[in-house]
DNA sequence: TAAAATATGTCAACATATCTGACCAAAAAT
DNA sequence: ATTTTTGGTCAGATATGTTGACATATTTTA
């Protein structure tokens, strides 16, 4: 029988602080792009699964962010005011609002991305492709794992 | 020349998702521990750091939540209060007061880390041990690269 | 078709966790 | 003796989240 030393308890710590670290300053880099526009980190998470879902309803966007309706309308509002995002009614069943990038969207979107980007771009130019696949493969079991 | 198809755009944007849900899950579990002793996630984060580095000063402990003392203060005072840390004064520089886990520390150190515990756990068991070594590497890549 | 369920939006009050800025005291370093 | 460092505190502001109640339009179901 193998060891299995990285299920020990320390090793498990190490990736709990490694996650906690990694998940700061990778939703740091943009902070100040987001302030300029009166924005914070709940727009861009926000902004963010938008742009990766584009056409996603408000309740589809609730189950992802996890968070009650009435925080997120504050948060949609705001983008809308800034014709960041734009909701159009879906076609099938008018009830639904779907979510798109606006005009001034894609640009803000870029922005904010490129600085996040050069971290991530980075860290993976240095891995080798193998590398990659296991960290993500790893980061997808934590994420769909029971506790 | 290789195609590089990790660096793209699109697997970055990927990273960067998994990346927000892997540490709020992670982060999620111990919240009704945390929340029957009327403590917060700002709370486990400074425990968490005291536990890994017991003997920590506060100035030391501030560079690494990268928050401000009068933040931090709360928090501290909050679980000192608890008994969960104490401070003892640095024999070499009594300004400096070392924080060390307290009675009640330990034991609840250990029920807010076995609420997380599985979930890494699960996700490490299932996989091998050199997905766990490039996993971590990744990580730290990211959290020590410059943006 | 009438009733129930769903999707979205809004108001108000409150909780938590962060921030800025000002100020203070003890101890150490210069 | 003065300055710097370390830690603590007060007060007010901002960002993000919560609960609970309620409203409206639309779709589904009985």
């Amino acid at each position: 029988m193998k060891d299995l030393l990285y299920l020990k308890d320390e090793q498990i710590k190490d990736c709990i602080q490694l996650l906690l670290y990694a998940y700061r300053e990778t939703f740091s880099d943009p902070i100040e792009i987001l302030k300029k526009n009166s924005l914070g980190a709940a727009h861009h998470r926000t902004l963010h699964l938008i742009e990766r879902n584009e056409g996603i309803s408000v309740n589809e966007l609730l189950l992802k962010l996890k968070i009650t309706k009435q925080s997120l309308n504050r948060v949609l509002k705001d983008l809308k005011r800034l014709k960041i995002i734009k909701q159009i009614k879906d076609e099938n069943d008018t009830r639904r609002k779907l979510l798109y990038l606006d005009q001034n969207g894609k640009r803000f979107y870029k922005e904010v991305f490129e600085s996040q980007k050069k971290r991530i771009f980075n860290a993976l130019k240095e891995s080798d492709s193998e590398s990659v696949i296991r960290f993500k493969e790893v980061l997808k079991r934590i994420i769909n794992g029971k506790k």
